[in-house]
DNA sequence: CGTACGGTTGACGACTCTCAAAACTTGTGG
DNA sequence: CCACAAGTTTTGAGAGTCGTCAACCGTACG
């Protein structure tokens, strides 16, 4: 057995050279390799040391930066829970947000290219993440050719979502945008286990305009109409899905012409009261 | 050594079961894994059967089918030669592209998670891929740690170019999206050894505008007024670039004022001449 | 209690799409 | 080898979606 995982297999001591780490708190849980397998929804494996081997974990506090552009690339991170941002260009107003992971969602796989991190990760709550130090994954991938497909399943997942999201961005209109965003939302949440009704965004209406390519007073009117419309409910940030099937397939939403039709025939009239006072 | 591999050493007698192949002659070119680690660059392997193992090329015509979405997934492809669009949603007229791979990147990674591929790979001129069978790349991969992170850092720079795109369709201009693609495209053009300065698009102007999330008439009006401007010089698909600094850092074109300012301070004057007739 | 930040809403404008027509290119079959 | 058909590209006119600018409200936090 290599000096690398032999090292690896003593959970205590486990030096953290993170950067940004450093202030954090080492959390007292640690992962074995099973339940990274399964966090991640792979096939669990049935190597001989997957019980043995522990990863440690550790805690983010919001706002707080898991990694950064830049930064030489040493370890793949797992959500074990908590909500996080990843994005480009963290320059103040104009950074580009790539993602939402979420729990069994893998981060950092794009440093593995250059050897350092080419994106930015950031707490949006408090979170829990799994440390895979790449070459301790390495040394494991060399005996298990399972896992070793694991990762590359993993990755290609990534670049199926990536595709996805640029046909969303690229050929959507804003309406679509947004019902995609929240449709896709919820069955995140229903795979996890959660309610895939009701649920709390964990981002700020200009971070969900900047995944979608849109402006963030854009994403709010589409709110707002999808909210009058009845489809769903909104409360800051908490939303009610009351219409999934229709949410899922719109294409526009009807028009709100202000002098004409506002007793006329429109469903769920009892969100048109009081249009402005 | 595995009973898969030995199969592989021997090189003659491979059978074809792609269907999109069928009708493509095999080449009786083989490439060896070294030069499948040059063309892909990642660092040759130093390991013992890397010269012994071959891997079959194949033929593509101009509008075959290499593998649609849907297609059980076995092989991965690397572009030795040839021009290739993919895209998702292959029906005819909202088809989306997503890249447009040239000679050393690589097809299929998206089949990987499903065991299906969920994009179209099409070509767009005379093709030469080099096949590479999943089960075969995953049996090596065991045997040489320097070709699994290889094949990593492949799927790594796809992401990496993914993340990239989202920004360029999420929040550039249509002038900054097409001076980006012409940029992008000069620089592969480079890195491949031709000329930076002129090559000919082998895409239309549709699929171009697919890519950049824009309408083929965007498209066109912007590669016009490119010319027009006189940092590049248009001439149906061949391309000139005449001031690749500019048109790396081009924000927004001047306006041609149609009944003003057509003598005025316009630097590259001499493509003004005979604007019409 | 003031400041900062997030969110909502309105007015306006422009960037880009759609529709349309015509010129040009490419391929095919007689 | 030419004629016709189908696809590609260009260009114009008009419209609409969405971005920008701005004001205002609510909430959190020091």
């Amino acid at each position: 057995m290599s000096k690398l995982l032999k090292n690896y297999l003593s959970p205590p001591a486990f030096s953290f050279r993170e950067n940004a780490i450093k202030k954090a708190r080492a959390s007292q849980l640690t992962s074995s390799l099973v339940d990274v397998c399964k966090l991640m929804g792979i096939p669990p494996l049935p190597a001989p040391l997957a019980d043995s081997l522990t990863f440690n974990h550790v805690q983010i506090k919001p706002g707080q930066v898991i990694y950064s552009t830049g930064q030489p690339f040493t370890t793949l991170y797992i959500v074990y829970s908590g909500f996080i941002k990843t994005t480009l260009d963290a320059a103040a107003e104009d950074e580009q947000i790539l993602d939402f992971p979420m729990k069994g969602d893998l981060l950092g796989t794009d440093g593995i290219h250059r050897k350092h991190y080419t994106s930015n990760a950031i707490a949006l709550s408090h979170c829990n993440l799994v440390m895979i130090p790449f070459d301790v994954l390495m040394e494991i991938g060399k005996r298990s050719s399972e896992l070793e497909v694991g990762i590359y399943s993993i990755m290609s997942r990534e670049l199926i979502h990536k595709q996805r999201m640029l046909k969303v961005v690229g050929s959507l209109s804003a309406e679509e945008r947004v019902a995609h965003f929240l449709t896709a939302l919820s069955a995140r949440f229903s795979a996890l286990g959660y309610s895939d009704k009701e649920f709390k965004l964990r981002m700020t209406r200009r971070e969900i305009a900047s995944y979608l390519g849109l402006s963030l007073e854009t994403v709010s009117r589409i709110i707002a109409a999808l909210d009058r419309s009845g489809l769903v409910a909104v409360d800051g940030r908490s939303i009610t899905i009351n219409d999934s099937y229709r949410l899922k397939t719109l294409r526009r939403l009807p028009q709100v012409n202000v002098s004409k039709n506002v007793f006329a025939n429109n469903s769920h009239n009892e969100s048109y009261t009081a249009p402005v006072a």
